[in-house]
DNA sequence: TAGATTGTTAATCGATTAACAATC
DNA sequence: TAGATTGTTAATCGATTAACAATC
């Protein structure tokens, strides 16, 4: 039986409607509907409704959609009714304050490890974990049997530090650096480039 | 005479050519395809030239793209061969982390001035900036007249703080706060979220 | 000249929106 | 019941790709 493939445009919108919800509920909501989902989001209710039809039937017709239950379908859908370790890699002002980040444990995410091919940084502490060497990611995340990984070293080194990483076993790479990488057409990578998405705006001024 | 609208996804990808340009440089390269550069980013060659193509003629038939030259034409089209100041709200990990970063000059931005509203910030010296009272925030933003702000505060005080730098002028804010801005529709807003970029992953695990 | 690659048009593909029957 | 809102289909809209004449 082929499993329906869902656009990773559709899969992409998903963390951003889950991201909504609690905020909905500390107001103590209950219930929402497209429309008002879409009019704090920004897209229109239909799309919504189609998104979220791709995966299953979470409404009821005439009250809309509860909070509480699409929040926790949503959360299985993305695998995130789980909590994911990740490794850090690089230990400067990104990757320090990516550990010490609070914000990823409710969000089916959480920091398990640190790596930084300084000596000075090895060994150290850094938030509540102890700085590995780079050379050890390998062994050391395919132990751990870790799948998602950040980058956050120079770029120089974010090409061979993914191709480690790879090989280790991660499936799922942030790449803070800013540079494209290359990895097996088996292996996601996301990107986050502050000068991107500021350049994408100074276009309008 | 009416201009040209272009649609927002091809500005999008113009700082991912723009920043493979310069890398390619560094390679002692200089003239590249629509295909190499596509091969690079993953982008097919075909859309890169029907992006190109939006803003005029950079290439030469049968030699491809001047580096050089091209990369200059996409600075002057995203406004970036001048450098924009940029104000930070926010000194925690990622407020300081950005205020520290070196990366921003070569592309066109700036950091000029960072806020907080915690008493024990202000007047401190963070990084090469001293810490402003985000009280002071429209009056210190209108009069250096800065256009460009990235909110790094808890999720709580977002709005409020966009709504700060709005009336002070400000048209284009990077937002790190996990949570929807509304600001009026001549105002253009980016997120980061690494969580959202995360689960994106997730659901292919 | 022969080979390469652009800029552009037309064809294809995919995503979004509008509309509405079903039904809570 | 009347009103509201879903899930889904068909229509529209927009983006991507293929193909090729132009030309360096």
């Amino acid at each position: 039986m082929p499993e329906k493939i869902i656009p990773d445009i559709v899969v992409g919108r998903l963390p951003i409607y889950l991201r909504a919800l609690p905020r909905m509920l500390e107001e103590k909501r209950r219930v929402t509907s497209s429309q008002e989902l879409g009019e704090r989001l920004g897209i229109s209710a239909a799309q919504i409704r189609k998104d979220l039809s791709q995966f299953g039937e979470f409404g009821k017709q005439g009250t809309g959609y509860s909070i509480d239950y699409l929040a926790e379908q949503i959360r299985q859908i993305l695998h995130v009714d789980r909590v994911w370790d990740m490794a850090v890699v690089g230990v400067g002002d990104i990757g320090s304050a990516v550990a010490r980040y609070q914000g990823f444990s409710h969000r089916g995410l959480r920091v398990a490890m640190i790596f930084d091919s300084d000596p000075a940084k090895i060994a150290t502490q850094e938030s509540s974990f102890t700085v590995k060497d780079t050379k050890t990611i390998k062994e050391s995340i395919h132990e751990a049997g870790i799948q998602v990984a950040m980058i956050a070293t120079p770029s120089q080194v974010a090409q061979e530090v993914a191709e480690e990483l790879v090989s280790a076993g991660v499936k799922a790479i942030l790449n803070y650096a800013p540079i494209n990488l290359t990895v097996p057409e088996n292996v996601r990578v996301q990107y986050i480039d502050p000068a991107i998405h500021l350049q994408r705006m100074t276009y309008y001024l």
